[in-house]
RNA sequence: ACUAUCAGCCGGUUAUCGCUCCAUGAAAAUGGUGAGGAAAGUCCGGACAGCAGAGGGCAGCAUACCGGUUAAGCGCCGGCUUCCCUGUUCAGCAGGGAAAGAGAAAGUGCCACAGAAAAUAACUGUCCUGAGCAAUCGGGAUGAGGGUGAAAACGUGAGGUAAGAGCUCACGGUAAGUUUCAGUAAUGAGGCUUACGGGUAAACCUUAUGCGCUGUAAUGCCAUGUAAAUCAGUGUUGGAGGGCGGCUCGUCCGAAUCGUCGCAAGACGUGCGCUGAAGGGUAGGCAGCUAGAUUGUGUCAGCAAUGGCGCAGCAAGAUAAAUGAUGACCUCCGGAAUAUUAUUCCGGUUACAGAAUCCGGCUUAUGACUGAUAGAUUUU
RNA sequence: CGGGAUGUAGCGUAGCCCGGUUAUCGCGCCUGGUUUGGGACCAGGAGGUCGCAAGUUCGAAUCUUGCCAUCCCGA
């Protein structure tokens, strides 16, 4: 894979199913890094790298700024995962997890891009940790 | 220059990376396509879909000046009446605005405090009269004067009377009935008769008109399932239960029997109906799903809302839910410097806000620019 | 997407149906007393745009309408 030069993000890297979402929610780890906050999940089965983000409408109350926040972040997203996939590749490992932005105010992209960036090396070490 | 209202309008081109859907393709990929005036609130009205449809009565909900418009409406347009403001004038007229604008003369309730009394009025008063030396007390008539209050029993004048009173009369006001004219109608202008009985219906209510219920998480199909399964209660044909969605009348539908014991009545089991318990499965795909009371424009009819006809066009269809990120240039705005035309630099290029079945309205949120109308102040 | 409920002092509540005189109660708060001091107790007091705005009425926490916020239910 040396055309991993492109920075895809399609229908299928989504985490679409609400079962897998709910058994995310009740069985999976977690950690926080301001103003992010991830459910993560891994196995050693296929190599499928899925990921949901969300924002909760609780501090969001308007459609607008909640899209706006989930667009910043699955831009940052698409940018930084490469790196990630990578090493699961290696691992032969799949894993899905689920993004939550917890913060109050509104983010500029600059933020966004550093703190995803940071969530993404934490999933690597621990997943490194794990193996 | 400021404020208010109405109408229009949401920057453009391009590069890199990326997303939804569609077409082509074996694939890689290529081409096309992609958010608003409110997409919002869910306040009205429909389309569409499912369920239910022999009906009567009651209850419930909604609407409430008149006409038009529309698929429909608590919308919109035009008119009427009442009220408010401004101007002119003293009769009203002109302009603007508001109205949940049927009925209080069908009935019931309520009207705090104050006041004699808050709706079959009588504290003080006035008059007549009886008792008494007198002060005063008793009987009757009356509803004019008094203060209170948001509201006080048609107004003014005269007659009348013991004192008074729409008790009577003149003028005026309001309401009801009837009638003439104008108007499609609400209503207006008059005639005659009768009455004068406060407010509140966004208190109960009355009258008239209309109304089945649930909503695209509707609904249909496919996939999945030891599941037409298990346990308990109850009924089994003068009958459990159910429908006509609230109640009732009336009416209709409605289960299956068989075996064993017994002379029979009946009992037990089984099947079926109803109710409940515990438990299991799916929470995924396809359709519904976007070409329609459609958009733009011209013209005709109409005061207008709106409608007819012609021409041109096709304009998102996601489902943990696409329409994005970073730059560049032009345009526009603001500031600074050089400078008076102009150039350079810096900052901004946005407010409200994101489709979720689809339309027609209403309501609410909104910045900049352009145009029109109205208002007031300052400067010349 | 559809449906429903509730907003009253810092907190929890009554009053709302059926409008009326200074808006109720408890905890908390403040001041004073009691105590060596604190707590408890006693006495007194403050604190309310009744979510916001408009309307009906003589008069609105209460009735009506429109907004705002919070919470709940539904395949």
């Amino acid at each position: 894979m040396k055309t991993t030069q492109r920075y895809f993000f399609k229908k299928q890297e989504k985490l679409k199913s609400r079962k897998a979402i709910s058994s995310l929610f009740a069985e999976g780890q977690q950690f926080t890094i301001f103003p992010i906050k991830v459910y993560w999940q891994s196995a050693t089965t296929e190599n499928v790298l899925q990921v949901g983000i969300s924002v909760g409408s609780k501090h969001f109350k308007k459609a607008v700024d909640r899209n706006r926040i989930k667009r910043l972040i699955r831009e940052a997203y698409r940018l930084q995962k490469n790196q990630l996939n990578e090493h699961l590749i290696h691992a032969n490992k799949n894993l899905t997890f689920f993004v939550i932005y917890i913060g109050k105010d509104l983010p500029d992209y600059k933020e966004i891009y550093k703190k995803t960036g940071m969530v993404l090396n934490k999933l690597i070490a621990l997943n490194h940790e794990n193996h």
